[in-house]
RNA sequence: GCCGAAGUGGCGGAACCGGCAGACGCGCUCGCCUCAAAAGUGAGUGGAGGUUGCUCCAUGUGGGUUCGACUCCCACCUUCGGCACCA
């Protein structure tokens, strides 16, 4: 072999002897990485061109907000963007990897109000602190596109945003209840609420609501773009959060008149159910409530809304609370029966969503069904259940011959139970199956019931069964003759106030009376009959011909509320003149500064409510005197648009960025980040695009093509870091102890990416050890040769260092960077042993050392540009073509075949690889193993599988 | 309650599409080196048994499918995340 030319896949040098006086002796990451971070600057290698001859590579990784400190949470989000990111650059692509801070928010303002310094000296002084300490993780950024948000140069654009969403009817002001946390002293976005007790996403405080007149977006124009991701790699998790909180409903809007002639429109999924709407529910806070009250009812309707205001969010919806409500003493018109019902108010009906009105379907829907028999309102189902179930309950002497009538239900084919029923004696508690099932057992009834008694078939089928002949709950009217009835017979039951009242009293029944699925209409009028899978789309249909209703849609998802009454924000530039009204800023007015000299006051108020220079402006239309608007905007407007930003920071033309050179780089390939943004930042920046593109500042549809979350990293004892708490880790003196690169390569050894995990300081050591051995093996002298290598071994050497790439490229790819550095450290095992092998002195020696330096600089790239310096590389490493492998020469020549019997394995051989399957058979069978613990059986079969194991089944 | 993800040695975690469970690393044990220690380095390390180049048991629990299951199916338990009276 000759170094030149032998194989065009290897990464061959000319062979170097090393000498020690050009050794270098001593892994000291404190000397070279501040070197080469220097070097890196000085030579521009991260100076971003856009260069149309190479394929772009947008890689993103969420901002950091200006918190003061590098947390380690910011290292394991970021390093191993960075190794992904300088991978693709390896791969010849043309990287973008911007960097920039979300500057604006809440805790400069406290920081303010508490130690008296300024909130924009305090962001920028942590803006300095954290550039410094991000360039000692050596990443790639383009820092020459740095952005911060809270810049006037920034902000104004994101001002801009807003005229333009307001000028195309996407931004709007408006009363209504919103939240609001009283530890922020400013109203929260729905999104900005988590948990079951509604807590303020960033302070942890549980949120209030208020009235208050705020701008929202109308983010719910683009709600149903919003589920569709087919033009996006997204994870499942993010695609299933965002589709649950948006939450689209497919249904129809019903318009019932009340008695006093008002429209009272009310939202269901369920138009199919109309005909079984016995009462309506009103939220307590609908606008009708206070006109259709009754005097009669006043007192008690007023003292309802009353406690219902009071109540927190929390307490009203807490499921496992009983239904409470009041009748208003109103009715309202059923449009397909005509059928007078009364109107209630109860707080399980909300506001917030739908009309803040419904109809109520106690047959077919739980919590009307509650409803209703706390109250004793009637309940009548009207579809058909699908499952064809009835249940009956025999009661002790009802019938003739208890005996007989288990005789009979057993040549049916019915499954009963003979029980006691309470003090009473035996009874039958009989389930039946189908219609045939069904009539039979109602004949048998019949025949059986003596004079004087009754029984009930319920669910499928509701049939009373009299000593004169069965009856049929088919409607209200017939319920209540059956009931009086019952009564009648019976006088216990005289406390029910409706049929199913009385049913639910028998606990065998509960889950026979009530079901929600889509059956075929039953007591529906001319619609009885109508199957289940059109039934809806029949009704909505209907009525629409009669002018009653249409189809509607609904959503979960609010607008996005974007007003805060806070200082450090981008100003709503927005001014309301008592002549004209409420007037837009003019875009060449823009920015709206903050004022410097505002006064920060522990009051809970923006500063800006009481700055006159502030607020008293010129209307920009009569110009006359007139008011700013003094709520700036939700610092996730600021991040909704900061990947367009970085394209060219600052922008000073008529649009937000240079429009040449977003084209280049635009949209972003691959974002990475947080899952905790699922439902805000990543909902509101894919909002912003598909407005963007409709005002036509771009032409698609998603700002990011793929996405991937990170997990999160916890500290020694498992638990989240926290200062409190005293696990934290602080990256700085990692850095000064053991080095960024190592730093670096042991957040990304943890465990998979996604999953985060807890941080081991011991961990780490294993990390610096492996660097120290790479640094060993590379650097240190090369033993005397004993002898000649063999062409076995240098296959052997070729053959690792081919898997290695194939393995660690493949890793990367993916994502899967703990995988990665495990095949890097059983690589640099094997070479390590190999440097005391004669191949220590061939060029497949070059090839593996080479291909080692290269495999570890998107990980290391400090040691790996030292070392790539070492052996004669040249500058830069981080300029060289990723090593490429040869499947041939990665292949294995022998494998091991594994022996099983009946799935044990009993023999491992060496075998040459690539034998045909019969002849792996055949030398299983041979085998040592299989001879042994097939004796005395008989060989059935023997299943070859993936050309390495051979299973054989002996009986 | 609903939806989703995950349960593998002492620990973090490997295992491609159903085919050798425990890669790699940490820790631990015993060597070497050293006056000694650290560092480095060699060997070992899932559990139980044993006649010590042997067997059995093991991937949350219980079933099932299969020649063969960490992997697929069913039920359950636990943990984490999201949603939660959404009409």
């Amino acid at each position: 072999m000759s170094c030149p030319g032998w194989d065009p896949l290897s990464n061959c040098l000319p062979h170097r002897r090393f000498t020690m006086s050009e050794r270098k002796i001593k892994y000291v990451p404190q000397e070279i990485e501040p070197k080469w971070q220097k070097r890196w600057v000085d030579s521009g290698l991260y100076s971003t061109v856009e260069d149309p001859s190479k394929e772009k590579y947008y890689f993103l990784t969420m901002l950091p907000y200006t918190s003061g400190d590098l947390h380690i949470g910011h290292w394991y989000a970021m390093a191993p963007s960075d190794t992904a990111a300088r991978y693709r650059r390896m791969k010849g692509y043309n990287v973008f990897f911007p960097i920039g801070f979300d500057a604006f928010g809440l805790p400069a303002e406290n920081a303010a109000i508490k130690r008296g310094i300024h909130p924009h000296t305090w962001t920028m002084d942590n803006v300095a602190n954290m550039r410094r300490q991000l360039k000692t993780m050596g990443a790639m950024w383009a820092w020459d596109r740095e952005a911060v948000t809270c810049l006037p140069e920034y902000y104004k654009w994101t001002q801009w945003f807003f005229l333009k969403f307001y000028e195309h009817g996407l931004a709007y002001k408006q009363e209504a209840p919103v939240d609001f946390c009283p530890q922020c002293n400013t109203t929260l976005a729905r999104e900005q609420v988590w948990g079951d007790d509604r807590h303020c996403e960033r302070c942890g405080t549980p949120v209030v609501k208020k009235d208050l007149n705020q701008w929202f977006f109308r983010i719910t124009n683009y709600a149903d773009e919003l589920l569709d991701f087919s033009k996006i790699d997204w994870p499942e998790r993010v695609r299933v959060m965002q589709t649950n909180w948006i939450r689209r409903s497919e249904g129809a809007d019903v318009v019932f008149k009340t008695e006093q002639g008002d429209d009272m429109l009310i939202f269901t999924t369920r138009p199919d159910t109309l005909w079984g709407a016995t009462f309506m529910v009103l939220a307590p806070e609908h606008p009708l409530v206070d006109k259709l009250t009754t005097p009669e009812q006043r007192a008690q309707v007023d003292e309802y809304v009353a406690q219902a205001r009071r109540q927190s969010d929390i307490e009203r919806e807490a499921t496992d609370k009983e239904k409470t409500g009041v009748f208003i003493g109103a009715y309202a018109v059923n449009p397909v029966n005509g059928r007078r019902i009364p109107i209630w108010i109860a707080d399980y009906v909300l506001m917030s969503y739908g009309t803040g009105a419904i109809m109520a379907v106690p047959a077919h829907d739980e919590r009307d069904f509650q409803f209703a028999l706390k109250f004793g309102l009637p309940i009548l189902p009207v579809i058909k259940r699908t499952d064809g179930l009835s249940k009956s309950l025999v009661f002790p002497g009802s019938v003739k011959d208890l005996s007989a009538v288990e005789g009979k239900l057993g040549e049916l084919g019915i499954t009963w139970e003979r029980k006691p029923v309470g003090a009473l004696g035996d009874g039958l508690f009989v389930t039946l199956h189908g219609e045939a099932q069904t009539d039979a057992y109602i004949a048998l009834l019949q025949a059986q019931i003596l004079p004087g008694n009754w029984n009930e078939v319920v669910g499928t089928r509701f049939a009373f069964v009299f000593d004169d002949g069965a009856r049929e709950f088919d409607s209200l009217e017939a319920g209540e003759a059956i009931l009086a009835r019952c009564k009648a017979i019976w006088p216990p039951v005289r406390d029910n106030r409706t049929l199913m009242e009385m049913l639910y009293h028998l606990e065998f029944y509960r889950d026979a009376l009530f079901h929600a699925d889509y059956g075929d209409m039953i007591n529906s009028g001319a619609f009885t009959g109508t199957p289940g899978e059109s039934a809806k789309r029949q009704v909505t249909a209907w009525l629409k011909q009669q002018g009653v209703g249409d189809l509607a849609v609904r959503y979960r998802l609010h607008d996005w509320l974007i007003s805060r009454q806070r200082y450090w924000g981008a100003p709503i530039p927005m001014i309301y003149c008592d002549h004209c009204g409420i007037v837009p800023v003019p875009y060449e007015d823009l920015p709206v500064l903050l004022p410097e000299d505002a006064e920060f006051l522990p009051t809970g108020e923006s500063p800006l409510v009481y700055h006159e220079g502030f607020l008293n402006t010129t209307c920009p239309k009569c110009g006359g005197p007139a008011k700013r608007e003094t709520d700036t905007m939700d610092t996730f407007m600021c991040s909704s648009w900061y990947h367009y930003a970085y394209v060219s920071p600052y922008y000073q033309g008529d649009v937000p960025f240079d429009p040449e050179k977003g084209r280049y780089w635009l949209p972003v390939d691959q974002y990475t980040g947080g899952i905790e943004h699922a439902t805000m930042h990543l909902m509101y920046t894919r909002f912003f695009t598909k407005a963007m593109r409709d005002i036509g500042l771009v032409d698609f549809d998603e700002p990011m093509k793929r996405l991937f979350n990170q997990g999160m990293i916890l500290g020694e004892d498992s638990e989240k870091m926290s200062k409190s708490r005293g696990n934290v880790v602080n990256p700085d003196d990692l850095v000064a102890t053991l080095g960024a690169d190592a730093t670096r390569a042991y957040l990304m050894f943890i465990g998979p990416w996604d999953e985060g995990g807890p941080w081991n300081s011991l961990g780490i050591e294993g990390i610096s050890r492996f660097l120290n051995r790479v640094w060993e093996v590379v650097t240190g002298p090369i033993p005397e040769p004993k002898g000649q290598a063999t062409d076995k071994d240098v296959a052997a050497l070729r053959r690792i260092t081919h898997q290695t790439i194939r393995r660690v490229t493949d890793d990367i790819e993916h994502f899967q960077f703990n995988t990665m550095l495990a095949a890097l450290m059983e690589y640099n095992n094997y070479i390590v042993k190999a440097k005391n092998t004669p191949v220590a002195h061939t060029p497949a020696w070059d090839e593996a050392v080479r291909s080692l330096v290269l495999l570890v600089a998107p990980t290391c790239p400090h040691i790996a540009e030292e070392l790539w310096e070492f052996i004669g590389g040249g500058y830069s490493v981080h300029q060289q073509p990723w090593p490429a492998w040869s499947e041939e020469l990665a292949k294995e020549e022998a494998i091991t075949l594994i022996v099983q019997i009946n799935g044990k394995v009993r023999d491992r051989l060496t075998v040459p690889a690539g034998l045909p399957d019969d002849e792996l058979k055949k030398l299983a069978l041979e085998s040592e193993g299989a001879k042994r613990y097939t004796e005395g059986l008989t060989v059935v079969n023997a299943i070859v599988a993936g050309g390495r194991l051979v299973n054989i089944v002996a009986r």
